[in-house]
DNA sequence: TACATACAC
DNA sequence: CATGGTGTATGTA
């Protein structure tokens, strides 16, 4: 079987697949259909009696010169009227003086036998009517073309690249025809202008062909069987007791003739598909030699295969393509129409960035190897070296013995076990971790500022102490390791640059148990994340990898030698500021602010919980129970309420929604009760919503069925206050329009609590009781510590699920958006948003909702975001894309009120959203890549956010 | 505000 | 047999 499978692809691969026998073909049809129809056009509406004597209707010149699109004489001799001296006098002579009336006359449509019979001929230099006529010719052939891209080449991706190749060969074999190159504008224009027709059309049919299927067909495998035949001949038979071979029976029918014009379009294994199933990590990291790159790919495809999450990746894969497809036709449009000078144009803006550089800092990036997997070798030496995975059904960690096989962090354990079969599994310590993460963190703030970014990782900045102990970087890195080391035993890699950035990708670069230290100089900088993978860089996902690959780019570099095409497309790249995040990039240029995330930070509190799909109503209801008591608890324990509740479903489909409910401008939310009611509300209401759709004919997510069936539940808070803010009590719920039921629902089963049932609620309060002791210093406005990194969230639930390193992930798919009606409960303590002159610096960014009540959590900490800018002249860019706020957006409609900005002392006109996105401005520059102008007010101080627009 | 997407870990 | 949980940011309507 291994044998099989090694050998079946490239078989099959050179019999299937074969782009010039497509491209041949594609030409051959084309010519045929021109050769088809030309005759006939130039004998309807051009003077085809001219032709007979230069090879007639049929001549091949009529495809094949370009010349004839002017209305050139086929035979090229007298081609223009410049040349009449030609070579036959004679008619020359004649032409000169005739021309124009046979011209005419056949413009008239009545060409005179008499002119002709005189002997004209070559008369007609000039035939207007032969080249529109060609021209349509080769139009309507283009289209001709649409059809057999679409039943030839199928995959959407594809279609640019034939159909740019067949004019290109076009142009090729014209230019040899006529031994002469294409001048004229015509010729350019038509043939330019078919094949964008043609391309756009093509695709879109493919598109919607893949959407008809991939849709229609995604619950039905045997498509998939199908599909994956010609593409893993291997699986196919190795599978023969597997499911797949129930699959290819079944369909078998449309089997045959499906696969027939597969293998002849012979898709590639479709790489990206293979890429998603195979995981996010770069499989050359951990795979050390007991199993290739190739083979893990395989085994882990197989074992995937015709799961519901396989279907669900499949189909994003799908979606992905389509985008991609659609940004390279958008390309392909706009070079159409390219000025020429996009490429300076692109240089003055990396000039601009360039100075903005800041290299005076020296930052590194701290992660440790195989978290988890070292914390648990710490507590037993003898795992050293065996191959073994932390986590029960999904894996956090793998160790470096068990990279080795291709098992990797947030894999499944059954795929792990299937590419190591002795692999281990080992259950979550969260305590461990925990302490150990502390021991390193405190470690590392011997070194310098530190900022925590998950509990493996933390950013350290090292300028100071290099300064004071006048050592470099280099040594200052080398002591923090071995101190590291020494207090912890857990060995750490590092990155050293002068930003986050770099020193992120840096770290990577010795990955277990080194180091690696960039110069602080611009060229070091630049030379260094040149080569870099995209992927590589932070903020760059599968998405965005796979988009930038669709434009050709590759690795970092590439951004600069394809910023044209960037340039060109830089509207369409995600979010607004990317091109700009994207040449700063390129530039080697990021952010190097190092601070610790403050209490106040914190935007949202959620729990989520996968279980085993169900459509019974009970035992949602029932989960979701648990889930708003386990987040209650977590608000409880920060002292946290919130305005908004979202609550979170995910398919049996693996498809997601989230519905989301605000009872009221000034309603906080926080206890058990009220969170429960309101979940179960949100999710009785989609039920109902999702049945009535369904009835109505409505395509919904989750499948045809109408009762939802999930395998997840979350629910989230957001809008958050800060209650250790507020001395009023939390305003309680006031009732809402529920229907008793729902009350009556709200204790059903809670008593479920105490059974062991999976262990979440063992597992739980066994967190709780860490959290607790977790907890320092609740009034330093620290206390979140292990809030603060990734993960270790709330520490309220079983929510242990980090994965410590190269993970990556989900990425998730388009959907429909489907708006349900959402009824705004109105309730009578919502009062009315009016001017309000914040007292001192307490303002609230973001929940200005009463003087009284608002978090000044979230300001208060910011506050001293301006001056911790400093270190970070906000010149580079932090590491995300960037954002466009459009506060001005938001004017209109909403109530307007007067309002002192805090911070620069402005007053300003505006709505509530306006006014808190003002404010918002002033501090956290996560990146801030304000595309347009940063018209930086009089008063606004440098370090205090760049983009404070707030024109119109 | 509501919802969806992309990303990190 | 079978693929997680928490959080942030941004676009769009």
């Amino acid at each position: 079987m291994t044998v099989a499978m090694t050998a079946a692809p490239q078989r099959f691969r050179v019999q299937g697949w074969d782009p010039v026998l497509i491209i041949v073909s594609l030409q051959a049809l084309h010519y045929l259909v021109l050769s088809l129809v030309l005759p006939a056009l130039v004998t309807i509406f051009s003077s085809s009696d001219l032709l007979q004597y230069e090879g007639g209707g049929t001549s091949i010149a009529l495809a094949m010169d370009w010349r004839v699109f002017t209305g050139s004489t086929v035979s090229g001799i007298a081609a223009s009227r410049k040349l009449g001296a030609g070579l036959v006098s004679l008619e020359s002579a004649r032409s000169a003086t005739r021309g124009w009336t046979a011209a005419a006359a056949a413009a008239a449509g009545e060409l005179d036998a008499a002119s002709l019979s005189h002997g004209v001929v070559r008369v007609l230099e000039y035939d207007a009517f032969r080249g529109w006529a060609v021209a349509l010719g080769w139009v309507i052939a283009s289209m001709a073309d649409i059809f057999f891209l679409y039943h030839i080449v199928r995959r959407p991706t594809h279609i640019l690249d034939f159909s740019l190749t067949l004019v290109f060969v076009h142009l090729i074999l014209t230019i040899y025809y006529s031994s002469s190159f294409p001048t004229s504008f015509f010729f350019w224009f038509v043939v330019g202008a078919s094949s964008v027709v043609q391309i756009v059309l093509a695709e879109q049919l493919c598109v919607k062909r893949e959407m008809r299927d991939g849709f229609s067909l995604g619950d039905v495998t045997p498509h998939l069987g199908v599909e994956m035949t010609p593409r893993f001949p291997d699986l196919e038979l190795g599978q023969a007791t597997g499911h797949g071979s129930k699959q290819s029976q079944s369909g078998d029918g449309t089997a045959q003739t499906c696969l027939r014009k597969r293998a002849w379009t012979g898709e590639e294994p479709k790489a990206s598909l293979l890429k998603r199933m195979a995981g996010p990590s770069d499989l050359k990291a951990g795979v050390g030699g007991k199993k290739t790159a190739d083979e893990v790919q395989r085994i882990i495809f197989e074992a995937s295969k015709g799961s519901k999450y396989f279907n669900d990746q499949q189909r994003r894969d799908k979606e992905l393509e389509i985008k991609v497809n659609r940004i390279k036709g958008i390309l392909a449009s706009k070079e159409l129409t390219a000025k020429g000078d996009e490429e300076q144009k692109v240089d003055a803006i990396l000039e601009e960035l360039a100075e903005k550089r800041e290299l005076s800092r020296v930052i590194a990036l701290i992660d440790a190897d195989a978290f988890y997997a070292a914390c648990h070798e710490l507590e037993d030496p003898s795992l050293k070296g065996t191959a073994f995975g932390v986590g029960g059904g999904m894996l956090t960690t793998a160790s470096y013995e068990a990279r080795k096989y291709g098992c990797r962090s947030a894999m499944p354990l059954f795929i792990a076990k299937k590419l190591c079969p002795h692999i281990k599994s080992l259950k979550m310590e969260p305590d461990l971790y925990v302490a150990a993460s502390k021991k390193i963190m405190v470690t590392l703030e011997k070194y310098g500022p530190i900022a925590p970014a998950s509990l493996d990782e933390a950013y350290v900045d090292l300028t100071d102490y290099c300064a004071n102990q006048g050592v470099t970087p280099t040594e200052a890195i080398s002591r923090l390791r071995a101190d590291v080391q020494e207090t912890t035993g857990l060995t750490v890699s590092a990155g050293v640059s002068p930003n986050k950035t770099l020193s992120k990708i840096a770290a990577d670069i010795n990955k277990p148990d080194g180091q690696f230290v960039i110069d602080s100089t611009a060229e070091a900088c630049q030379a260094f994340i040149k080569g870099a993978r995209l992927r590589k860089c932070y903020g760059i996902g599968r998405v965005t990898e796979t988009l930038l690959n669709g434009l050709g780019l590759e690795t970092v570099n590439d951004i600069y030698k394809y910023r044209k095409r960037l340039y060109l497309v830089r509207d369409h790249l995600g979010s607004s500021g990317v091109f700009r995040w994207l040449l700063s990039l390129y530039l080697g240029m990021g952010s190097n602010r190092v601070v610790r995330a403050k209490r106040g930070d914190r935007k949202t509190y959620g729990v989520e919980k996968t279980f085993t799909p169900t459509d019974n109503r009970d035992a949602l209801d029932d989960i979701l129970r648990k889930v708003a008591k386990s987040l209650a608890k977590d608000l409880a324990r920060s002292e946290f309420s919130g305005r908004t509740i979202t609550l979170s479903i995910k398919h049996d489909t693996y498809e997601r929604v989230t519905r989301a409910f605000t009872p009221g401008k000034n309603v906080w939310i926080r206890s058990y009760e009220d969170i429960c009611r309101l979940g179960l509300h949100l999710l009785r209401k989609e039920m109902d919503d999702r049945a009535a759709a369904i009835r109505r004919g409505e395509k919904v997510k989750g499948g045809k069925g109408p009762r939802i069936k999930a395998r997840l539940l979350g629910l989230r808070m957001s809008n958050l206050r800060d209650d250790r803010w507020v001395k009023a009590t939390p305003s309680k719920l006031p009732d809402m329009q529920l229907s008793d039921s729902d009350s009556d629902m709200l204790h059903e089963s809670d008593n479920s609590d105490e059974g062991e049932g999976d262990g979440w609620e063992a597992s739980k309060r066994q967190l709780e009781q860490l959290a607790k002791d977790a907890e320092v210093d609740p009034l330093a406005g620290d206390d979140d510590w292990d809030d603060s990194h990734g993960g270790a969230s709330g520490s309220g639930t079983g929510r242990w699920m980090v994965v410590d390193d190269d993970d990556e992930d989900d990425v998730v798919l388009s959907g429909k958006t489907r708006s349900l009606v959402s009824r705004t409960s109105s309730l009578p303590l919502a009062r009315p948003t009016t001017a309000r002159r914040t007292s001192c610096s307490a303002s609230s960014g973001s929940t200005s909702t009463s003087a009284k009540h608002s978090a000044p959590s979230s300001s208060a900490a910011r506050q001293h975001s301006p001056t911790d800018s400093r270190a970070s002249p906000t010149a580079s860019t932090d590491s995300r894309p960037a954002m466009k706020r459009k506060t001005e957006s938001t004017a209109s409609s909403k109530p307007v009120s007067e309002f002192t900005c805090p911070v620069c002392q402005k007053t300003l006109v505006g709505s509530e959203t306006a006014m808190s996105g003002h404010v918002a401005q002033h501090f956290e520059m996560p990146a801030k890549k304000s595309e347009k102008k940063a018209p930086t007010s009089s008063v606004t101080r440098k370090g205090a956010g760049k983009g404070a627009k707030k024109k119109r």
